[in-house]
RNA sequence: GCCGGUGUAGCUCAGUGGUAGAGCAACGCUUUUGUAAAGCGUGGGUCGAGGGUUCAAAUCCUUUCACCGGCUCCA
């Protein structure tokens, strides 16, 4: 059945690019295939073409598919092709590419197109609302900067016309949670053009929600044995020359030069250069191992422009990153902690995750430091690990660091969108090129492993991962207001006033609001996503209660102040809710 | 970096060559309030920035910056 979905969105590519031929003749076609929820065509028009086009583009699709307009393949002569293409220069290239002497084209009506496909029959099939083009976009030919920008026209397409318009509302939701505007209309962090772009500075409230997220990871990893360190953020070229760095991302580090001594440094775009260091430090006896850190530092990578987006892309960020420099007899069971964080965290967060396995691509060695054999032990024993311990995976090639292969947690959050969180990656690199040894049991020097891995990755970036996941409702425990208390009148200010002061004695992060009507207060309170509303009024004083309202919940009736002093606290420390 | 789009008050937006506007927010006064917006009033903008065309530019041209949708990249 997902055979027939991926048919029918390639045979609306192929639909799409008859409309567009027959409104703008002399257009140049690229490739137009099936992707996911959709399809695409990539154009070379004889000018721009903007999304308010889009539009007659669809109208025009429409009437072709009322046609009833077969599908109708046929093989022919790579000669004939050539002839038939004579205009499509792109279609030339391809078919020159092309393997054998013969090539299969499909035409639909006056469309022909070079394709393998399979099609569906008619566009019959196609049922009525069952599409929709959605934007207009640049893709490079082939996918290759060098080449030439075609214009690439999305849709959208289902099976059925409630698929589509449950998929558009999907859509919609992630628009309204959108981290970048919650997070201006949460006051949680901002921009400034004088700071510069991918460099968010971080309110008061966002900071709150940050450390708690920070505080969590270091929680986790300090129960698995992480020692949190500290080290620079700038470092002498030679360092990234040693771990090899250097020559693979000189471009992508920021430099800094010394005015007195004209020497460069870079700016780290990771930590375990340095961590090397603190490892290199001392003498290593085998029973010392595995020696493990820990480092939130700031790191910065100077992405291009085009790249940055809101929290998801920076040039200035953090990781909750790790180093566990071990003995080969310890890996598999390092790797085994990690992964139980890791599984507490997505647990505690909310959030369904499945293991990339993420191997080098063995046609493009040199994207990779170290030779194959090397490789070859190394990816074998994380498949080992992932068997040994029954959890399923998928294989990804191509995905690996430069030093080495890793197990990458792919995070679904709440409306199934797909994030890259936590990886784990192993080493047998960068402790050869930094020279690190220790004595084993027989007194030899000994080149010990490392082990790279984060929990959540970026805390700033799985900072807007959460806003989005939440929806900007945070648990209590990471709220960055946790209560407000709200006094009815002028004369229950006194009472708000000790019942805020002793939420805050045990530090539960309150507020007490005492100007406005009751009614605006709880609004705002509402849209600040406040998870407890403490609302305090004759009554209330009478009995020594509070009336809880619950974010989201309504008005959970009156409770005494200790009660719910208990009730919070145990969220909190439980972090649930 | 590349293709396309956008940029007007703190926020959301209107304003197509002729004296910069609305709602919300802010501030002030009145109101002291029982579960999602009390009433009245006031202040606030070299229309992203630079250059040009014009008697006259938010509006037209140009350069540049930032952001948005993608592409490429992602240690």
């Amino acid at each position: 059945m997902s055979d027939n979905i991926d048919k029918l969105r390639h045979s609306l590519a192929h639909v799409m690019a008859a409309a567009v031929l027959e409104m703008f003749p002399k257009t140049k076609l690229g490739m137009g295939p099936a992707v996911e929820n959709g399809f695409y065509y990539d154009l070379q028009l004889s000018k721009p073409l903007e999304e308010k086009d889009l539009p007659e583009i669809e109208k025009k699709m429409k009437e072709l598919v009322a046609q009833s307009l077969k599908f109708e393949k046929k093989n022919i002569n790579k000669r004939v092709a050539k002839k038939l293409f004579a205009v499509q220069p792109y279609k030339l290239e391809l078919i020159k590419e092309l393997p054998g002497d013969t090539v299969s084209i499909y035409s639909t009506g006056e469309f022909v197109d070079l394709c393998k496909g399979p099609h569906i029959k008619s566009t019959k099939e196609i049922l009525p609302n069952t599409f929709k083009l959605t934007k207009v976009a640049g893709a490079y030919w082939k996918g290759s900067e060098k080449n030439k920008m075609l214009t690439r026209i999305y849709g959208l397409a289902f099976e059925t016309e409630k698929e589509l318009t449950d998929h558009l509302a999907i859509l919609a939701e992630a628009e309204k949670r959108d981290h970048r505007k919650l997070g201006e209309s949460l006051d949680l962090f901002t921009f400034s053009e004088l700071v510069g772009p991918g460099l968010p500075l971080y309110t008061f409230k966002g900071t709150t929600v940050l450390n708690e997220i920070k505080n969590y990871s270091n929680q986790l990893q300090n129960a698995i044995g992480y020692q949190e360190v500290q080290t620079p953020s700038m470092n002498r070229a030679e360092l990234f020359k040693v771990s090899g760095h250097y020559d693979k991302y000189k471009d992508d580090m920021f430099r800094v030069c010394s005015h007195y001594t004209k020497e460069d440094y870079y700016l780290k775009p990771m930590n375990c250069p340095q961590h090397t260091q603190i490892f290199a430090s001392k003498q290593r006896s085998y029973k010392d191992l595995p020696i493990r850190m820990a480092d939130f530092s700031q790191l910065h990578r100077d992405e291009k422009t085009g790249e940055l987006s809101g929290l998801t892309r920076l040039r200035g960020f953090r990781q909750d990153d790790g180093h566990a420099f071990c003995r080969e007899d310890q890996i598999k069971d390092e790797f085994k902690s990690v992964l139980s964080a890791v599984e507490k965290a997505m647990k505690t967060y909310g959030m369904n995750y499945k293991i990339r396995l993420s191997l080098w691509d063995p046609k493009q060695p040199e994207k990779y430091l170290g030779d194959a054999k090397v490789w070859k032990k190394s990816q074998q024993l994380l498949e080992e690990i992932l068997v040994e311990n029954k959890i399923e995976y998928v294989k990804a090639v191509g995905e690996a660091a430069i030093y080495g292969p890793k197990m990458d947690l792919i995070s679904k959050d709440s409306l199934g969108r797909e994030w890259q969180i936590s990886t784990i990656q192993l080493d047998f690199i960068m402790p050869e090129r930094f020279k690190l040894s220790y004595i084993d049991e027989t007194g030899t020097q000994k080149t010990p492993v490392m082990i790279h891995r984060a929990l959540v990755g970026s805390p700033e970036r799985f900072f807007g991962i959460l806003i989005e996941h939440y929806a900007g409702a945070f648990p209590v425990w990471m709220a960055p207001i946790q209560a407000v208390v709200l006094p009815i009148g002028e004369k229950h200010i006194d009472y708000a006033r000790s019942v805020r002061n002793s939420l805050r004695e045990i530090n539960i992060r309150t507020e007490m609001w005492k100007d406005d009507t009751l009614g605006k207060k709880i609004r705002s309170a509402e849209m600040q996503k406040i998870p407890y509303l403490l609302i305090v009024g004759d009554r209330e004083i009478e009995a020594k209660t509070v009336g809880v309202r619950a974010r989201g919940k309504g008005d959970l009736g009156a409770m005494k102040t200790d009660e719910f002093i208990g009730k919070i606290k145990e969220e909190i420390a439980n972090k649930t809710n």
